[in-house]
DNA sequence: AAATAATTTTAGATAAAACTAAAAATTTGT
DNA sequence: ACAAATTTTTAGTTTTATCTAAAATTATTT
């Protein structure tokens, strides 16, 4: 697999929602930034390759093979961003553009020794579940923080309230994007909670909670 | 600079020994496993870059240009080595080929963080230095054991004996290839070396100390 | 120093991935 | 349902990095 084909099977698999859904021409050209043109070419030479199933207007769509690809790439992607974030001190907003260079790396063994050394992480510093090398991926979905039963483990991935104080708040508390949080228990008098963030645990009222969004992977 | 420029920078820079010799197309047509036409070619357009001086049918040899850029791609390729070795535990030989691709990764932010991660180190698992951001790069020789200094740091780059007996010596004292040896102190009488390796200090004979040996930056 | 050998360059071609402009197919609006 | 708008494909170029084959230059040998 070249590089150039690599970065449309990916593109390929991000439009159709993961789910070998049909994608346009347009929907890619505008996506990667080039010409409808250079995409049907690109689509041709897929489809000869078995990575897509195609018919002339109709639209593509990942094969299993193709899907498997792009489950692949995505793992490599999520893996790097994870390194870069706990091992590197990037930031959560910083990693992207480095991991889309560092996911087109060639090596099975490095990838495996990854996942080792970052100690076989589960989700990605944006909360997106790491598929499995097998290519399972597990769903998650994005909810806000009062909206979670007790015992939920998820990553912190919004606010709902971005004004001044809200986040002044959070600076104080040391929450950030990023963090893992646990919902430890829900005091029923005011739907208060009690969450554990950096092995540190802390109480934050209702308000606080309706205005985070946390994603989680079942 | 395209994937394939760098390519042949590095080569240039590595056939020219790190000090601007001139290199023949011929040479690094081998070393590259391409075609001499490909590299006249290729010759041109560094030229035109200003990364290479080039004159017809006499060789090309770095600009002062080509040599900060080759000290980068040869510093970025020797980090991930150390990498790959010290947190991912690859062995010693299995590095370079990954390695390979890895030096193409373009961020200056992500080589500075991965020096920090590794703790600044000066040399790569097989002893050569690594470059400084500024690109000096320190000279290092190859000497056996027995005739370095005491207080010399190296690393065990081969041996002159390869016979199993001596081999199996080794392995027994777990001393292997890219382990970092310092010589503590020589005793007279009988020329035998004290040395540390691996947080462990031991006693090793002259004969031993004769057939090992150390890559040496100064 | 001329002939032969080796090296290097040029000229022309090919493959990958992109582009522009025009044609074909599909979708939309009335 | 059919004309207009949109989307998609085709045809023909361009650029980058290769290649082969032939020509030019340099080096070697006798």
């Amino acid at each position: 697999m070249t590089l150039s084909e690599e970065d449309y099977i990916k593109t390929i698999y991000h439009l159709g929602k993961g789910e070998g859904a049909s994608v346009s021409t347009n929907g890619i050209a505008e996506q990667m930034d080039t010409k409808p043109s250079s995409v049907t070419d690109m689509i041709k030479k897929l489809s000869e390759k078995g990575l897509v199933h195609y018919v002339k207007y109709k639209g593509v769509s990942l094969t299993e093979y193709g899907t498997k690809t792009a489950l692949t790439l995505v793992r490599k992607h999520r893996l790097w961003e994870v390194f870069l974030v706990d091992k590197l001190d990037f930031s959560w907003d910083e990693v992207h553009e480095v991991a889309e260079q560092l996911e087109h790396i060639k090596s099975e063994q490095l990838i495996d020794r990854l996942d080792r050394h970052l100690g076989y992480p589960k989700v990605d510093p944006h909360g997106d579940p790491i598929p499995s090398k097998e290519g399972v991926l597990k769903k998650s979905v994005k909810k806000l923080l009062k909206e979670v039963p007790v015992g939920t483990e998820g990553v912190c991935v919004g606010v709902r309230d971005s004004t001044a104080p809200f986040l002044r708040f959070l600076d104080k508390n040391n929450i950030a994007l990023g963090d893992t949080i646990t919902v430890l228990e829900k005091e029923e008098f005011d739907g208060s909670l009690h969450i554990r963030i950096k092995e540190r645990d802390i109480h934050i009222s209702d308000l606080i909670a309706a205005n985070l969004f946390l994603k989680i992977t079942e």
